[in-house]
RNA sequence: GCCUUAGUGGCGGAAUUGGUAGACGCACAGGACUUAAAAUCCUGCGGGAGUCAAAUCCCGUGCCGGUUCAAGUCCGGCCUGAGGCACCA
């Protein structure tokens, strides 16, 4: 076989034309849908993270076909989003036309790769039978009292008056102009996914997902439980509430601060702190949430000039703003008490605030710091422990009417607005007379209109264009105008997985009973850089979707696996910017799919990834060549050799271990050692040549094919049951026996595997060097590992 | 900054979960075949001491400390890199 790319194509060609990866319903087969997360179609081609996703877990989702299950394994388009849109501006170049462009080479490519997808089920996002879909999606969602509108903070560039993406500020400054970029409120779609948060959290335990996933939405669900207590502001009627996890030491809060955005703060400024007050909100606009909370920088704020009461002993303690309480985490309120809370403390400390310790020993300024000390000037929590004084408060401030115990989540609900225009239209209409009205399900789609201009003003297209904006309202008839704001693309693909299966169906997103069945999805392979947002929003949905009746399992993906970053040579990141992409066509072109699959298998962790080296794909393309010669070794004997048979069946049984954990690496090593024991073999019996195509065939499914076929044995190879591993194969007369004195190692000796722990003892203290060690000395322990080692203390 | 994660020969990476560190491969070196090269095959290959050669010994899994008969693996503290931080997807 001297040109694998040929042999490539050509099986590439029947695969399809036979169907043989098409998804068909088997009574007598269990369905396993593995998913990849899908591409986005920017970059124009592949690049080498899709392979090292798609083609490894492609070997996988092959190894389970041979093992018996009906794979469904489909693939798509995530095709919506910014870059397309920023393109059209610098080219004028429809995303459209750049979209379905990218898409067609990517197909292109990805049926090079020989992967068993089933093109049959693709689905592309920006397509109005996908969108229409989306859209109704958020109609449900609203009907459900789960998307609803308010004001919130984007980043605004006054300049060019157009709302930016994170990606877009660059240190705080608008990538295009420069201009420093402000934090401006607007009124946006949210998705209420809070309303999930402890069900998001409590599920985490169902699934077999990666522990450090589970860890990190565990996290961002934040959730934590506390008190909210109301604080009068002296002199007024006007009150604010803060959420605090230690209301027990309320006697300790020696001042509040209120997020620079809080609502009151404008009206409870006296007029000699307003300018301050003004330049102060203005510099907290500046800043992203990272820096607002980073702990290591100058504590900053504003006293606002008046004054709230604590409501435990009615002292009057002054107001401030200050950067690091965020209007969107609790209430935007806090009450510092800076005896024992280190940011409280800090603050304190530079505007000179009163500090009053209310845990003994709990004081921040004193050495021995604990935080959880008996209570202190705390009137009647004094002498009580944190647990006690916690319940104790909680009842008084619920009696008292002030306040009450709660429970809040740092997850936030989902802010759908984009003002963009390359993605789905928010299928709703404003009317004078009827206010928001959603659009009809018999209308949809609401198109997004191809006639629009793309100019560098920042003013949506969409916003621009007439004859979309301008419609009749649904339900009076008088004119109206349309949502001109299109939805964040996380909507699009926090339900593709349920579309694949049923991706034709005109009438409805999916249908019930089907989906029912192909899901929830049994492997779902991606980048852990999703385990916050896509895959949470991808629960929320079908959680929604469960409650709503339209499905009825309670988790779209089952079991989940992260694969490794692929960085640049340099260790980074790959991105254009940094000029250190690399593209895998050429590898392709030169060594063909199977030996870079093989490569992006044997030369990483799987999970891991790693900087990107093409050192060693030589070797790849070298062993398969090997295993080309030793196919032509083939010999129609029925010979059969103990060693090689020992290897054979290790490698079956390691390979079927290795490949549940995603261990591709040593799968192939495993293969190799069988290439190297039968490489010892002048002649190979048919036999071992069948088994070592077998082994092969998922991890290089062109060859193996090829071989298999070269051999005179039956298409498709893929259509073959994996070896089974005879485990009588691998019994062992002899064990390697280590004795270690004072834990080093002092020889290894052959032994007997029947040999007894007694046994082992003596023979251990027969060994000549051994000997040497123990002479003169006291036994004073022995451990024996039966099987494995005897290890000596000695005086 | 916060959350998560990783650090093992010249390199990519193994290590049955506390029990022989370095599987498998790359690179390199030596040899065979060849007029020669490529390809292929064989041998060696963490560092140091020792020896004709061995045996054997010491050091060694980012750094410092701890637990243990025994630590790459467990515990405490640090350093460095990577991913995410809610409008890149």
């Amino acid at each position: 076989m001297s040109n694998f790319k040929e042999i490539e194509s050509k099986w590439q060609e029947k695969w399809e034309k036979d169907g043989i990866y098409n998804f068909k319903e088997d009574k007598n087969k269990e369905k396993l849908y593995c998913l990849e997360m899908f591409s986005y179609p920017s970059g124009a081609k592949l690049h080498l993270g899709h392979w090292y996703n798609f083609g490894v877990a492609d070997t996988w989702a092959r190894f389970k076909k041979m093992q018996g299950y009906n794979v469904f394994e489909p693939m798509g388009f995530d095709a919506f989003g910014l870059p397309a849109e920023n393109y059209a501006i610098k080219t004028g170049i429809h995303p459209r036309i750049s979209t379905e462009k990218n898409i067609d080479t990517m197909e292109t490519q990805l049926r090079k790769m020989g992967a068993m997808f089933d093109w049959s089920h693709e689905i592309v996002t920006c397509r109005e039978d996908y969108y229409k879909w989306t859209q109704w999606m958020f109609l449900k969602l609203y009907e459900n009292d789960l998307a609803y509108k308010k004001e919130a903070p984007v980043n605004w560039c006054d300049k060019c008056k157009t709302v930016l993406a994170n990606e877009q500020v660059i240190s705080g400054e608008c990538e295009r102009c420069g201009t420093t970029v402000i934090r401006k409120n607007m009124s946006q779609w949210f998705f209420r996914i809070t309303k999930y948060a402890e069900e998001l959290l409590q599920d985490l335990d169902k699934l077999d997902w990666p522990e450090k996933t589970k860890i990190l939405q565990t996290n961002w669900i934040g959730k934590s439980v506390g008190a909210y207590v109301d604080f009068k502001v002296d002199g007024t009627d006007d009150k604010f509430t803060v959420f605090t996890t230690r209301c027990d030491t309320l006697f300790g809060a020696t001042y509040c601060v209120l997020s620079p955005e809080h609502e009151l703060v404008d009206k409870i400024t006296t007029p000699d702190k307003k300018e301050e007050v003004e330049k102060y909100k203005l510099e907290a606009a500046k800043q992203s949430e990272i820096e607002r909370t980073s702990t290591t920088k100058e504590k900053t704020g504003v006293f606002v000039g008046s004054y709230a009461v604590n409501p435990v002993n009615g002292k009057k303690i002054p107001i401030y703003i200050s950067d690091y309480v965020l209007a969107s985490y609790g209430t935007g309120a806090i009450m510092a008490v800076p005896a024992h809370d280190t940011r409280d403390y800090e603050f304190a400390k530079k505007f000179d605030i009163e500090i009053i310790p209310v845990l003994e020993g709990g004081d921040i300024s004193k050495e021995a710091y604990t935080e959880d000390g008996t209570h202190i000037n705390s009137g009647f929590l004094d002498g009580l422990n944190k647990e006690d004084a916690l319940n104790k408060m909680y009842e008084f401030l619920k009696e008292n009417n002030i306040g009450e115990k709660t429970t809040t989540y740092k997850l936030r609900d989902w802010l759908v607005s984009r003002q963009r225009y390359w993605g789905a239209p928010i299928p709703v209409v404003y009317c004078d007379d009827c206010g928001i009205v959603p659009v009809p399900k018999k209308d949809l789609p609401v198109v997004l209109p191809d006639d629009v201009e793309f100019t560098p003003d920042g003013e949506s297209p969409l916003k621009k264009c007439e004859s979309f904006v301008k419609c009749t309202c649904p339900k009076c008839g008088k004119e109206a105008r349309r949502e001109v704001d299109t939805l964040d693309t996380f909507v699009c693909s926090s339900w593709y997985y349920l579309r694949y299966p049923d991706n034709a169906n005109s009438s409805e997103p999916f249908n019930k009973d089907l989906i029912n069945k192909m899901l929830p999805v049994d492997k779902y392979i991606g980048g852990i850089e999703h385990a916050c947002m896509h895959l949470l929003y991808a629960r929320f949905f079908t959680k929604a979707l469960r409650d709503m009746g339209y499905l009825d399992f309670d988790e779209p993906f089952t079991s989940l696996v992260h694969q490794g970053l692929i960085l640049g040579p340099d260790g980074e990141k790959m991105s254009k910017s940094k000029g250190n992409t690399v593209s895998p066509d050429e590898y392709v072109e030169e060594y063909g799919a199977d030996v870079l699959r093989g490569y992006l298998m044997f030369g990483f962790n799987y999970v891991e990834g790693g900087p990107w080296s093409d050192e060693g794909i030589k070797s790849i393309d070298k062993f398969y060549q090997r295993i080309d010669r030793l196919v032509s070794m083939i010999d129609e004997s029925t010979n059969t050799y103990k060693d090689v048979d020992k290897v054979l069946n290790n490698t079956i049984k390691s390979i079927r271990e290795d490949i549940e954990k995603f261990q591709f690496n040593t799968c192939m090593a495993r293969i190799m050692e069988y290439t190297n024991a039968l490489s010892k073999l002048d002649k190979i019996p048919r036999y071992y040549i069948e088994q070592l195509l077998l082994i092969l065939a998922p991890f290089a499914p062109h060859i193996s094919e090829e071989l298999w076929s070269q051999i005179g044995n039956e298409y498709s190879i893929h259509n073959q049951e994996y070896p089974e591993c005879d485990e009588s194969k691998l019994v062992e007369d002899t064990f390697e026996m280590v004795v270690q004195v004072n834990g080093k190692v002092r020889g290894k000796i052959e032994v007997d595997m029947n040999t007894t722990e007694e046994e082992m003892k003596e023979a251990a203290k027969a060994v000549e060097n051994v000997k040497n060690y123990l002479e003169g000395h006291e036994i004073i322990k022995e451990i024996i590992v039966p099987k494995k080692l005897v290890s000596f203390v000695i005086k």
